[in-house]
DNA sequence: CGGCAGGCGGTTA
DNA sequence: TAACCGCCTGCC
């Protein structure tokens, strides 16, 4: 795997560390001693879009976060990290390394034991901290789509938009667009990549995101093109890290009809019993009940 | 062929 | 403010 030296977020949060920490050299990162993290569950519950399994087992992963490539490894608590970019404050936080997802799938449990199945079914997703602009444009494009097209759609955008960043296996890899990027995209170009409806929408919200800068709560979030209730949750949670958050799209509507006998139509008493039963901690639930739930029903 | 996929915007009553 | 409806596209 060959990279080109990427940038680095700039608003990387400090954080307690709880993990053992090696810089063995430039771009390859090592956490030791993480529970509760599992590769194939961080990845595939849905809350991201950019990484593949290399392997069957699904130990090693490979992707990009913003304008970082990588590809992870994990065994036996040990995180490997060989980055195009993006320093271990930058992987550390991304991998929200600092929170402790056993305390929390404990409270879940106390306060709602129905939930303790899901818990332990998803038992290392870990909720990423994902750029932004990233998480807001590819929220935008899941609505009425399903997850092979949303996949695709996001990588001919950043394949169009996205700077170069290395390659992989003879094969390009290339950051997620810029704002700036996506603000001078125009309607025909994206069209051709197959965005459908939503083109128009992501140029709108790319432009507004520069004029009125970065979206910091769920009402300047609902005042973009193209986003709803559903998808300012989905912002909120993964891109904003405000874990309080609860989207619930058709498939957790499934699973509040079932579990807890709502009618279909009663997304608001679903959210307010998500509220009271699960609080502060209500996007983890919600991730593991959507998890467990979707890969039951596959 | 209609139905549907991790909804939303716009229009009605 | 709740209930409908149409929507790009792709796959069944």
């Amino acid at each position: 795997m060959r990279y080109r030296k990427g940038s680095q977020r700039p608003d990387v949060q400090k954080a307690t560390r709880s993990v053992d920490m090696k810089y063995e050299e430039l771009n390859n990162i090592v956490f030791d001693n993480i529970r509760d993290f599992n590769p194939v569950h961080t990845f595939e519950c849905g809350q991201v879009f950019r990484w593949r399994p290399e392997e069957e087992k699904g130990e090693i992963y490979a992707g990009v976060a913003g304008c970082n490539a990588a590809r992870i490894k994990f065994s036996d608590g040990k995180l490997t990290i060989e980055a195009s970019g993006g320093d271990q404050e930058f992987w550390y936080d991304y991998f929200d390394l600092t929170t402790d997802y056993g305390a929390i799938k404990d409270e879940l449990v106390r306060n709602e034991p129905k939930i303790e199945k899901a818990c332990e079914y998803g038992y290392g997703i870990r909720i990423l901290r994902q750029d932004l602009f990233e998480t807001i444009i590819s929220f935008i494009i899941s609505q009425n789509n399903n997850i092979p097209r949303i996949r695709k759609n996001i990588e001919s955008l950043c394949e169009t938009y996205g700077e170069e960043i290395g390659d992989i296996e003879g094969k390009t890899v290339y950051a997620f667009p810029t704002p700036e990027a996506l603000a001078d995209a125009d309607e025909e170009e994206l069209s051709e990549l197959k965005l459908g409806y939503r083109g128009p929408y992501i140029i709108e919200t790319a432009k507004k995101y520069l004029e009125a800068g970065c979206p910091t709560c769920r009402e300047e979030l609902l005042s973009m093109h193209g986003v709803g209730p559903k998808v300012a949750n989905c912002i909120m949670l993964f891109g904003l890290s405000d874990v309080a958050a609860f989207p619930i799209d058709t498939w957790v509507r499934q699973i509040m009809t079932d579990m807890y006998g709502f009618a279909d139509k009663d997304v608001k008493g679903m959210q307010r019993f998500a509220e009271e039963k699960f609080g502060s901690y209500a996007g983890y639930a919600q991730q593991y009940l959507f998890y467990y739930y979707r890969d039951r029903s596959l």
